[in-house]
RNA sequence: GUGGUUGUAGCUCAGCUGGUUAGAGCAUCAGAUUGUGGUUCUGAGGGUCGUGGGUUCGAACCCCAUCAUCCACCCCA
């Protein structure tokens, strides 16, 4: 054989029984989404690297595909070596990229439509995104993101909607999880106290890794951040802290109610908790000081969301970002937000067995075909299977019966029509049920109404 | 970007210290069965052993390079 065709790395194709699977998160998600008053929108896979670049951090800009120009793109460049540099010969060579997420290309959208938008702006999205990630284990470089955000409310109430949304959708999928929250600004707060207000991202990067690498790791990657060793001091506090989340937030009421933002995070805390404990979520949810997220955008609460029985990160964040639109000139506008790891909830079903056994039959009935004379007198009969909402196909060709049996076998299809000469003639035909292999003859006017009954 | 793993039929994998013509299971196709699938039996097709180079009388096997893959780190859904 020639070269065999393949896809990129990172990329997958889905068959129909995955499919199936795939479309029932979906489905899923989007019902539950559409039940709280969120309104669908798209964007282009594709964006001006302009709007891409500088929000997802050093780090995330070195993760953008891009896209490289159609055409000569040199041919208005400048060709004189002495000026040839990678900064100026970049926008020559690409001005477009791969979506990394959606809520910057919504953020770009809500300022773009700013006056045809009512606001609050409830919105749901649900695309791929693209990210030049080396994959691993539940780690993709094209999956789909399920967001849905709410704008133009500072409101914590939205906070609180959104994890009863992360709730009822893990409760239909039938998924234990565990909602992590906490607050940048508690975060903030916390460098504030140690006293090394500029290494928030340090600290909360090196605290974000403590159940996974131990606190030992995590002091002896603070130091070597540059953390004093005083600050590390006053560090171990917060990350032995134990309790639940209305006793840590008393414990660190102790440690950083007295700076302006670490009351601001924890009053805000407060409130949100006080919604959930009236909000009857089956869900668990906790404050995790830990969590810290590492979109610099989020400016107040931030979300994580775990599976308990599974072995897998993250498959479900978002958090609070109060400029958001202000980058793309529309300050003071702020924005909350959660976003649905699709991919990583399929493999988490798949792995804990939660799809459901029935989502994997498209046709339920089959006719037979055994010619043309039969292929005409069974039309008028799919038709009106069809019409009575059973789905139904004709096999398109006078093919041997054992193929034809074979297909509705290989593809699930639960009952098989027989209409041949006789069965014409007779004015009765033969379905065969094919999960007993029993096979009863019916009368042709009331064949609709059997298979009504029988598949009901 | 860093470290490691594995590349043999469509798929999952055997293949001895380097030795004739590289095997198995599953899948596919055909027949047993001209109007009955899923079971069974018989037979058939399908491989530049990832690619390129080297060592050797001789390489799927040893060496080097390269590409791909998966896993882990960084980071993240």
């Amino acid at each position: 054989m020639a070269q065999k065709p393949s896809i990129p790395k990172g990329t997958r194709d889905f068959g129909p029984q995955v499919m199936v699977r795939r479309n029932y998160i979906f489905d899923t998600i989007r019902t539950v989404f559409q039940r709280y008053g969120y309104q669908p929108i798209e964007t282009p896979a594709m964006e001006q690297l302009s709007t891409l670049l500088g929000k997802y951090g050093e780090e995330g800009d070195k993760l953008l595909f891009r896209i490289l120009n159609s055409g000569d793109f040199l041919s208005a460049y400048d060709k004189n070596p002495e000026h040839l540099e990678a900064s100026n010969l970049l926008p020559h060579i690409s001005e477009k990229g791969l979506r990394y997420d959606l809520t910057v290309p919504f953020a770009r959208f809500v300022v773009q439509y700013r006056n045809d938008i009512v606001f609050p702006f409830k919105r749901y999205q649900i695309q791929p995104v693209w990210r030049a990630d080396r994959p691993q284990k539940g780690r993709y470089r094209e999956f789909y993101q399920c967001d849905a955000d709410v704008v133009g409310s500072d409101a914590l109430l939205n906070e609180a909607e959104l994890v009863q949304i992360v709730n009822d959708v893990f409760k239909k999928l039938g998924v234990r999880v565990v909602v992590k929250i906490n607050n940048r600004k508690i975060l903030a707060g916390i460098a504030n106290y140690i006293g090394s207000p500029e290494s928030i991202t340090d600290i909360t990067v090196a605290i974000d890794k403590l159940d996974k690498i131990g606190i030992e790791s995590v002091n002896q990657e603070l130091a070597e951040k540059g953390i004093s060793n005083e600050a590390i001091e006053k560090l171990q506090p917060v990350l032995f802290m134990k309790g639940n989340s209305h006793e840590k937030m008393a414990q660190m009421a102790q440690l950083i109610g007295g700076n302006d933002i670490g009351a601001k995070g924890l009053s805000e805390m407060k409130t949100l908790f006080e919604y959930l404990d009236h909000m009857s979520l089956d869900v668990e949810y906790e404050l995790d000081l830990t969590l810290a997220r590492g979109l610099n955008y989020y400016t107040g609460a931030i979300f994580e969301v775990k599976a308990l029985d599974a072995q897998m990160g993250s498959i479900c964040g978002g958090g609070r970002y109060d400029d958001l639109t202000g980058i793309f000139g529309m300050p003071g506008v702020s924005g909350v937000g959660i976003s649905f790891g699709a991919d990583r909830i399929y493999d988490v079903l798949l792995e804990l067995n939660l799809f459901p056994e029935t989502s994997s039959q498209s046709t339920t009935v089959l006719f037979v075909n055994f010619g043309s004379q039969e292929e005409k007198f069974c039309l008028p009969l799919l038709a009106a299977l069809r019409s009575a909402g059973i789905n139904a196909e004709i096999f398109p060709e006078a093919d041997k019966m054992k193929k034809q049996m074979k297909y509705a076998d290989l593809k699930k299809i639960p009952f098989v029509i027989l209409a041949g000469e006789s069965e014409i003639q007779s004015g009765f035909v033969f379905v065969k049920n094919m999960l007993t292999g029993e096979q009863i003859s019916v009368g042709v006017t009331g064949l609709v109404d059997f298979m009504i009954q029988t598949v009901a």
